[in-house]
DNA sequence: GCAAAAGTGTTTCTCATACACCCATGT
DNA sequence: ACATGGGTGTATGAGAAACACTTTTGC
């Protein structure tokens, strides 16, 4: 057996809030029986181990459910960390053997990435402690966290470039300055706001609607929405979204 | 220790040669003593077990070497593949079997692409029948070999697009139309000769030699060197490789 | 009426695209 | 001399970038 790893994804869930970009977090904690090794609680990035005849993507749907009970939010892998070292540090050591896993077996865990408009998630008391973090204030997480959440972010800079995935963070329906600071705060930076709508006016699959805010005192900005249907047929023209 | 899985690695390991895009396949046979089995021998890509206390790279690496006694090739993880039914079949099973695995574990893998120039790869027998095939005309692989190509190719297209890595597959020193060739053979397309030349002319990472072909009954071409120092320097314009 | 964000046009420059002929070499 | 691939220039159109003012609403 010795040749033998455990298998766990974990899911670096991104939310936007319509002002930054977040990250879930869950509290780690121990369970009450194995409190003697005074282990500081710390937040880690939402993971579980896969279950026995899962498939990967299903666990990280799983996961995914239990804590923000959304199914069908975008979801991808980006990176497998299989590093034999990687959860040596006494502290997850111990948390390991305080699940009753051999801490002398290697973890291989598969990274994915999902997003998500934080209204749509009611974080809800599900047996552990969950919170929003924006991405700039994440301090020092448990395991490898760092560095997988460092890596799901190179990862969804490089697909939205690419890929109309900056919709999945904002609700239905949307207005272009909504959208504009998406990619703003994805790739931390300002963008021209006449040069981004001629550039959206382009994308046939960004569907101005007969309908605008309410309630906003200022001049109430249009909606859109964008289908990924229109999206699938014209996408021979592959946009950039190159920012 | 029922949630535990073995872990492999595949490399997918692209060459060029000058003419056609080709991948290294290797013969899969059953040892001698289980071919009571009657196993008709098929091929796959190049993969094996991850030793104990050994990160994934090292296990591409160290597969790479063996296979072709290269090392500092490049070399990039693209996609896990960790279905518990990808190894079902019966050929699959006897073969986990015959090496003495357990078949009733999931082996969960990690797939890797790599780039070379055939020339440099001098296909000495290690023990193991080994051939290029081109990428066009490979037949049906075992495992689940042909989909973990297919989603390999998809990854070094997209990664073309955007980073100077059709070199890798080059000679050190290469004509425009060698490098041109490359990128009509993985896109499956063909472009223009003054514009694709222009492009290349932008960038200053693809220098010109003093130096030309030798022997070839046309006039000679220049030659030309990548260099990745240059490109380091200069990325923060970072060329689309889009064709 | 004022604060706040929405919405809109023009100019300039770079790059993508399309396209056809002469050049240097080996045989 | 001829076959073979090497090498070059121009015109057109699309999009990127830079930039400032008027409009509509809630209060």
């Amino acid at each position: 057996m010795e040749l033998s790893s455990y298998i766990s994804v974990d899911c670096v869930i991104f939310g936007y809030d319509g002002e930054k970009l977040n990250v879930l977090l869950v509290k780690r904690t121990l369970s009450e029986e194995s409190n003697h090794l005074n282990f500081e609680p710390d937040w880690t990035l939402t993971g579980n181990h896969v279950y026995q005849d899962e498939t990967i993507e299903t666990a990280a749907n799983r996961i995914l459910f239990e804590i923000t009970g959304l199914s069908d939010i975008f979801l991808e892998q980006f990176k497998t960390f299989a590093d034999p070292q990687r959860l040596l540090k006494p502290k997850d050591q111990n948390w390991l053997k305080s699940i009753g896993r051999n801490p002398a077996i290697r973890v291989a865990t598969i990274g994915f990435f999902a997003l998500v408009a934080t209204q749509k998630v009611a974080l809800k008391w599900m047996g552990r402690e969950v919170k929003w973090v924006p991405v700039k204030e994440v301090g020092t997480l448990g395991f490898d966290h760092n560095q997988i959440l460092e890596e799901a972010l190179i990862a969804i800079r490089q697909k939205m470039k690419h890929e109309p995935i900056g919709f999945e963070l904002l609700p239905s329906k949307f207005t272009l300055t909504q959208l504009q600071n998406v990619y703003e705060q994805i790739f931390d930076a300002e963008l021209d706001k006449r040069n981004f709508r001629r550039k959206v006016s382009r994308m046939k699959y960004v569907i101005p609607l007969n309908e605008k805010q309410k309630g906003v005192p200022h001049k109430p900005a249009r909606l859109y929405m964008f289908s990924r249907e229109v999206f699938d047929i014209t996408n021979q023209e592959l946009f950039d979204f190159i920012v």
